[in-house]
RNA sequence: GCGGAUGGCCGGAUGGCCGCGCCUCCCCCGGGUUUUCCUGGCGGGGGUGAGGAAAGUCCGGGCUCCACGGAGGCACGGUGCCGGGUAACGCCCGGCGAGGGACGAGGCAGGGGCGACUCUGGCCCGGAACCUUAGGGAAAGCGCCACAGAGAGAAGACCGCCGGGAUCUCCCCGGCAAGGGUGAAAGGGUGGGGUAAGAGCCCACCGCGCCCCCGGUAACGGGGGUGGCACGGCAAGCCCCACCGGGAGCAAGGUCAGAUAGGGAUGACAGGGCACCAGCCCUGGACCACCUCCGGUCCGUCAUCCGGGUAGACCGCACGAGGCCGCGGGCGACCGUGGUUCCAGAUGAAUGGCCAUCUCCGGCCUGGCCUUCGGGCGGGGCCGGGACAGAACCCGGCUUACAGGCCAUCCGCGCUU
């Protein structure tokens, strides 16, 4: 039964969005920070902040259209390993997450938590992405 | 085999699916372009990808820019037995000295025995493997030596010991540094002679100072003579001596791009006097750490060119005191030589996510063998765990953190041939 994929796990690389958004790492300072002042969702083991970016902001058609995403550790999360493994793991839940549930022309940025990002349960983490995004999206964060 | 000490090494393994950075090759689509070529993007193949400490940033270098002028003085900081290694070091290696050491039947003391003798590691002395050591100078100077104690540095009579006196247990005068007591330390140690009692007062041995000889490159060690007990400890208190030391760091520094000048570079011209040209002379302030002497730079006006802040891109940026394997030299650190190899280059910062099997450790359950009944040995199952920690220009060290494991040498105990 090796070819059975647990089907608990999402196999990225086949996104269900009809027309796939690029995704693209967020590097720039002022991004961050312009993501910071915009809407913020918690949950267990993440934070998220996202925003919708402006119209004509990017170079061309296609680069309004990507999803953007930055990682952010903070030294509250721990020594230099600690810090390494939260961001990678965020980058991870990020990877399988947001070609199915991110909207495209938004930035998000992830956020780890202390402890708790780098011990949590994979599957969880998965499903705390989802929860945030679905609250950004739908409901009423702040 | 067990325990201990020292030194060195390793830092889970294999595989599956998906993913990341860098290098390289191929296909396709673009841009510059006559082409070679350069460059952007989708996809695919191959290669490669954290540490012994990558950590702390404590020393020493390479590299880069700045200051770069010379001489002397005064400071400031560091190092400190000797020899060697090294690019260099406060590092490493080998010695030396000092201290610690299981133990011992040399001396003292105490115990036992009629005695020959014997016991005790309390003091001195010697001392295995090995360990520790910021270890120049204390007869240049100043300073300090708490508490306790009579007295702590050109000594000192509290208890004592001895002599004499007396109103004779109790007091007074004098001598004594051997004994007790205090202390980290009491002005050499042990034994004998000596004495009223004592004392390097005298003698032997040890220690110490000086001189000579021998060994050693040296630190130093050994021997002989001699002196007379003087010269206590602290230099991680000041100090003295010898040696070393310019500052900042890859966000160094350089190239390119870019909307607005108060900045920089280059060139030309200062003011006054000698009547004029040429030439000569005179003039203030600031800086080059401080002081002295010599020396240098800048401060005004005009023209031309460049460009800061903003961490944008690229270079620096990975072939190096490099790794590995021999051979030769050396006790060793290490050196010489031959071959072989290319081995991370990120910059909101790449080596990850999930899973399987094995391995190691811990706990629980189960049943087997041996047993000196303390336990030991090798199985099976379940659960949990696998440390410390992430390159950021690069090397050599030091220090600190660390689950578990392996190897070598030495010491002690036990067993076996």
């Amino acid at each position: 039964m090796p070819e059975a994929p647990d089907p608990g796990i999402q196999i990225p690389g086949a996104p269900e969005s009809a027309v796939a958004a690029k995704i693209e790492i967020l590097k720039r300072r002022a991004d961050f920070l312009a993501c910071a002042r915009a809407r913020r969702a918690h949950a267990s083991g993440l934070i998220l902040q996202a925003r919708r970016r402006e119209e004509g902001e990017g170079a061309d058609e296609e680069a309004d259209r990507a999803i953007r995403v930055g990682f952010t550790c903070s030294k509250k999360v721990g020594k230099a390993v600690a810090r390494n493994r939260a961001k990678r793991r965020l980058r991870e839940v990020a990877r399988v997450v947001l070609p199915r549930a991110g909207q495209p022309g938004w930035d998000y940025v992830l956020i780890g938590r202390s402890e708790v990002t780098a011990s949590r349960p994979f599957a969880s983490l998965i499903g705390d992405l989802e929860a945030a995004l679905d609250r950004i999206h739908n409901g009423k964060a702040k």
